[in-house]
DNA sequence: TGTAATTTTGCATTCATTGACGTTTTGCAT
DNA sequence: ATGCAAAACGTCAATGAATGCAAAATTACA
């Protein structure tokens, strides 16, 4: 299954990575607004109407290794120990797979531009969360299976409330200008919040 | 401040009230990719060019009142008694902001084909994703505001953590085909989950 | 009324996205 | 090697969302 590429696979690939530089690139360079995927196509030398048989939209090019990404978690999620607690196994796999550059060289090369420019792009925003929300869905799925103590309700509150809290906590770190020193404080933070409960909060003075 | 609609005004309300129902319908006959703004417009008896002063884009509208929605959970959350538990003030933001018909009659006359919609319609599920993630963080502040007790970052965590839990268990029923029942159910339980944490879990057999 | 402020509109334009259809490449079997 | 079928690519054209601009219409107010 992971045997052959051949040739045709090869050159497909070689494809989809010069449009995924040239893309990149021209965001850093001109703003993603400003760049048209006619320019992306050219630079990459492929024709506009081709671009589409690589990615179904514009922005989805920005997230070229979320799928390999939820590959990972899903794969750790499947190699649980029997017994080992969901709090345990959940870190590993917010450590292993969201924080971690999965993709290659390519993924830790533009990881921080990336990161800036979807913060700045409002469809990019919105791209990003839709493709996280199916990602929760299909990480609920595969802890369902890994955890039969759960039933499904519980597994998509766990994975929901674990995802959730690092989230927001990380775009409130984002919006006020947090160095990543003190964002990944905030990121463990949030972590044992939502394995520990709101309950554990501080109480009123 | 609330008292002079004018003329202008009102004329705009009605304007506004007659591309939203205009909206609405067309979208539950025809779809919602099958719809043209020019049509909305048309049918609204307002030009095309117009639509866009009154909202920003075509799937803006189908989220007309998330703006009131938002304006009442900070507003509950502005009235919370000092010392009341955080987990108590935030149950009452869901249940009276999120699962309310806040926006007049309105709101619960498209409630239900309103759902559906968005569930089916891909731009639509992006949308929503991301007017509810900018309500979070700003339901963050006021929470922070409200809870001298919670730094910023606990506050989003619990935020996030909470919404987080309840949307990925109602998309959960949803992609199951849960009955209202229980879908309402099972968010009690989620909200349960993400109070007590993770660790409130059932263990392993 | 007359004038300033605000809205509405028509028009042109840009650009993402898609469908139909013909052409080129590649994989594979003979 | 040769030929066929499938996969990939490219051309062309069309649709429809979104935006800028300036003229026309409407409303507010002195």
């Amino acid at each position: 299954m992971t045997s052959d590429p051949g040739l045709r696979q090869r050159k497909k690939m070689r494809t989809r990575q010069a449009l995924i530089e040239s893309a990149l690139r021209l965001f850093a360079e001109k703003g993603y607004d400003q760049t048209t995927v006619a320019e992306i196509a050219a630079t990459a030398d492929i024709a506009t109407r081709t671009f589409f048989s690589y990615f179904d939209s514009k922005d989805d090019i920005v997230f070229f290794d979320d799928r390999s990404r939820l590959e990972r978690a899903v794969e750790i999620i499947g190699e649980r120990q029997p017994g080992e607690p969901v709090a345990d196994l959940l870190r590993r796999v917010i450590d292993q797979s969201v924080f971690a550059d999965t993709d290659s060289e390519l993924a830790r090369k533009v990881g921080p531009a990336r990161t800036r420019l979807i913060a700045s792009v409002p469809a990019l925003q919105a791209r990003e969360l839709h493709l996280l929300f199916d990602i929760q869905l299909q990480l609920t799925e595969a802890l369902h299976l890994a955890c039969p103590e759960l039933d499904l309700v519980e597994a998509a509150a766990a994975v929901g409330s674990l995802v959730g809290a690092i989230k927001v906590v990380v775009a409130a770190c984002q919006k006020r200008g947090n160095r990543p020193e003190q964002t990944y404080k905030a990121v463990q933070r949030a972590t044992d919040i939502a394995i520990d409960g709101l309950n554990s909060l501080p109480r009123p003075a």
